[in-house]
DNA sequence: GACATTAGTTACAGGACGTGACTAATTCAG
DNA sequence: CTGAATTAGTCACGTCCTGTAACTAATGTC
């Protein structure tokens, strides 16, 4: 082991704030009220005796309404790629916003679609995709499809989440026998018509306990 | 948003180094030549003009013999949680190491059993914590298995090292179909003989490209 | 040569999954 | 009022995957 002194470093935390907006998923992007063209993802310096995750929620709040209703570490960043500030090192949050949360109306931000996305920083555009590559790799393991969705969802809704998250067609029994055997919702009382067609029952997130998924092994390696 | 100004801060890129010994995973720990009785993970300050990943496997580097096979980011660390140095924020990296691999044997260096590790400082548990968890729910998607064995090994070697990361036993035939379906592995024109008993076939790593696992959804979430 | 030991394969039953066809409840057009 | 269109929800069946036990194969030991 060499000497034993750490390096001084400018640091910033930054965070992608994802949400559902029409069939895609879009990511909140913020520039300067002086209207120069540069978009950026939201990002702030962590203050003092502020944990890091605290900071991304204060971040957070400060630009989408309320608080994300997911929020994660995704990495640290920097390694010379460029940022808007001059810090040599960001720290990335991903936060998830229901679907149809309304928006802050200032020109200032915007959701945009994560296939049309402006140029942004290097640094940032890395985080921007680690951050979706994690929450598509983390959907077996954590509820990040309801986080999209509002408390109250039809199941065709939650459907349609996991299609655009899993970027494929799901077949409709197979998906609710599996969520069947998952318990991971309840049907409440409540149902919803969309115009013309039977009207859909409201279902709520509500896990239950369970064995813990006795499967083998998953040799799913590698999709080179 | 508020001010745009990132803050200084001192940081440290800490390593943590694990293989496989005695059918337990292991860490490495380093202590001061000095004789002081505090076990710690390998960490540094991070050069300057130096990537994260690099200062990383320099460490690895310096306390190891050769590179790891495998080395990844796990996370940023901090929250006001003790380090051995004074940084606030320390970039944790997780490297994984052949067993066998011979190890330096100056008494500064010791390879420990995951469940007896001294007691560390708080962020460094918890970097060593997160890292394990994160190889374990890795190990689907990358070679984790494979990293920790040598280039050549035996199919029941690799079972076994199955086992130790999911720490539960497998069925010999339901494994080896398994890996026949997944396409990872090549076997050798080399035999192993351990003693008693038929020998041993030995592979080595060799993934094929395959159709992406048409695999429908998984809806294995909260283990709660 | 019998036996213990470890490697490796085969066979079968039960469960999970993909799929298409079915029923149910509503709106809309005439 | 009636029937077509539309969306929700279920059922049934064939296929593939997985867990499991029993089997064969090759070596060392006594």
């Amino acid at each position: 082991m060499p000497d034993r002194k750490s390096r001084r470093f400018s640091s910033t935390i930054d965070v992608v704030l994802l949400t559902a907006v029409g069939g895609q998923l879009a990511v909140l992007l913020w520039r300067s009220p002086e209207g120069r063209e540069k978009w950026m993802l939201p990002w702030d310096a962590p203050r003092p005796a502020e944990s890091m995750e605290a900071s991304a929620a204060r971040i957070a709040r400060s630009v989408a309404v309320g608080d994300p209703a997911w929020i994660e570490q995704v990495g640290a960043f920097g390694d010379g790629k460029r940022h808007p500030s001059d810090a040599e090192l960001s720290v990335a949050y991903v936060g998830l916003v229901p679907m149809g949360t309304p928006s802050p109306v200032g020109g200032a931000y915007a959701w945009f679609p994560i296939a049309d996305v402006p140029q942004l920083a290097p640094r940032q555009r890395q985080m921007l995709d680690s951050a979706i590559t994690m929450i598509r790799g983390r959907m077996d393991q954590s509820p990040v499809a309801f986080r999209l969705l509002p408390q109250m969802f039809t199941l065709t809704e939650l459907q349609q989440m996991y299609e655009l998250l899993l970027t494929k067609r799901l077949h409709k029994a197979s998906f609710r026998r599996a969520l069947q055997g998952a318990w991971l919702v309840e049907p409440t009382d409540e149902w919803r018509s969309e115009g013309r067609g039977r009207p859909a029952q409201l279902y709520r997130y509500a896990p239950r306990k369970r064995r813990p998924a006795q499967r083998g092994i998953r040799l799913d390696l590698l999709s080179s």
